[in-house]
DNA sequence: GATGAATGAGTCTTCATTCAT
DNA sequence: AATGAATGAAGACTCATTCAT
């Protein structure tokens, strides 16, 4: 009922526009199935639930500006840590890459569901500008890392970040199981399958990474 | 309506179930976003729907009744290959597993969403069956990889199949993006972010391969 | 489709609230199982299946709005003649329950299924609701019966009233019968068996007030 | 599979009739919501569901087999009571009916529903035996009452069985109300809503048949 | 621009009952 | 008579999205 001041400059909007995505990443970190609804999300942010497709125009245009955030952080992150001196090897590229990432548990989850959904019910418009800044972002960082490794191709670097985005994801998925798989795998004899996130990740990118170099 | 023919007899059972997922298997390979519903397998299957549920307790269960006939497929197709004698080396390893893997596309699709499927309908007897079932042939395949890559270490068979297993599902929701993002990527300066799926899967999954022999 | 009016101002949604009510109440006095569902009630009432949601949050709440409505109705009646002046015996005080309730068939039919109704999809701060407010009638309805009644005690009142209400549901569901039991009791040696509404609520609900003051 | 040995006899038959009535029993006494199921029957009973539908041809026949089965034991309970001799006052009455109804609980709330949905999906052929049986019973022990106490017009005992019995089920239902209305009835202010029902039920009771008395 | 009431598509699942064996 | 596989009707509810105010 309480009329919300209107976002009438440029700089306000954008204002408002974060509100909102925050909103919905503090919902959807601690929503395990990732399914926050967008009555949740208008209310954390206070505003009405309208509002929100001012901003957005679909339910997944919201959840792509969330992931665009998380992923914006971890380039920037990455791409500072790349830029420090030092003998670069490629352990020292796993263990970069493995740290940054550690950190954003939601954006490997939302990662994990870029394709089935959130791809699907964006319009062209949103889709087009969120792949083309990260197609910036990841040839950028791509590039970094022809540079720190050498026996990197031209265009290896974007490759190399793809084979780690699909491990991430992938071990990500394994390892975080639905509780029935967890009880599942809880059998002494099914111990084999299990699978400890941070240690697949960093033994199976390590040896991507050598076998690139092997090659 | 139409069968009012009853399955007694366990054989009988048996192929009534594989009838289900025979019709749930052809409608999954043709529905993009894998959204079958229950009232067309069962109209496919030439059943009524409460019969599906005779032989499926969820939607689920069913989905994973497929995937795994896919899964057994695939593994008795690379069992078979690995069984082959002959000198093994990492490229004809990674030949077999890229070879077996590309004509089973649906189970690709299928195990990319397996971690949210079997998030949403638990049912602990369902998933313990298959999780037992694939840990069985996972260990199996595993033990071959070991036995003909002398650098895999013991357990690392299983753990190459999940690295494996990643590079697969990532790749291939990278390479088969929404049409939205094919529209965007067809733009001349994202073509760095296109993934051709065999050629990335393969040059991915051989660096992997070589680099565990590196270690 | 039809109906694009909001009822933005309280006073709107409240009118909107009985039009709903208002339609399932029609329907379910129609229906002698009294299994209306809520696509009809929003049918009738013009809006759209989800609407009715906001107005009630389960199909029990809105069953328990009916009744309510047809309680008010009855109470309203019986106040109102009850604080009519004049002699009271429990001849009148009988005539008076009598005939207040003889307009209100479905209030009767509803009344005897609350138990289950309340049973079923329970959603704890509408029957609190409910409760209250039938408490607060029955409690002002029962104190003038102990006003006008000399030898009902203090709290009589309000037994009386649930006595009154046993009867009431429990001779109309012999009285109203199944069609079936209706032609069994059809024959000559089940006259003993056959209720007449009225005339046994009458009596024993005048039987009943007389043996309390007898007491 | 084992198929059951076949009841050809009469009395056979009747055995297997009863047990399953027996299996019915026993689970709708431990279903607050009476609401068990054919296949919970069958299963308890140790027979095929479908052998259930050769005895009882609906699923309300069979209820009310079990409900006839309380009803039965109860009118021979209380027609032995009153078959005892000694001064035969209001009071004696009165607690002879009160102290074998409280042994019979699931009798109280099977009579409960017999209205509502027992009645309803049981052919002409089970209703008018059930009806009839009920027929001879109420009639013989209202027989009694009419003997008993004198005031009791000629026909007035099977009209008293039948306040009794709208008392006994209303009185209940109110007693024994759903979870959530119990909580609602616990805050303090309530109190005088609550229903006590072998309380309310002797007190009523008694007060109806000195009303009758007085007349 | 903001609001929030209205919309309505979409679907699984239960279970009494039937009937081929 | 017994079995148990097959049937299919039946219906509440959610929630993204729209649009009147």
């Amino acid at each position: 009922m309480v009329l919300k001041q209107r976002a009438r400059r440029e700089e306000d909007k954008q204002q408002r526009r974060e509100a909102i995505t925050k909103a919905a990443r503090a919902l959807l970190e601690r929503s395990p199935r990732l399914d926050t609804t967008i009555a949740e999300v208008a209310e954390r942010a206070g505003v009405a639930k309208g509002t929100v497709f001012l901003y957005f125009a679909t339910r997944e245009a919201l959840e792509l500006a969330v992931l665009e955030g998380e992923l914006e952080a971890w380039f920037d992150a990455v791409d500072a840590e790349l830029d420090q001196s030092g003998k670069w090897t490629v352990q020292r590229v796993t263990s970069t890459l493995v740290s940054t990432v550690l950190l954003r548990k939601l954006m490997i989850r939302l990662l994990g569901r870029l394709h089935s959904t959130l791809e699907h019910n964006a319009d062209d418009a949103v889709i087009a500008a969120f792949e083309k800044r990260l197609a910036a972002r990841t040839i950028a960082t791509g590039a970094r890392l022809e540079a720190l490794l050498p026996f990197v191709a031209k265009g290896g670097g974007v490759k190399a970040l793809f084979y780690m985005r699909s491990l991430l994801t992938g071990l990500w998925a394994m390892a975080e199981a639905a509780p029935a798989v967890q009880r599942a795998l809880a059998e002494p004899d099914m111990a084999p399958m299990r699978v400890e996130f941070e240690r697949e990740f960093e033994h199976s990118l390590s040896a991507l990474l050598k076998g690139l170099a092997a090659e």
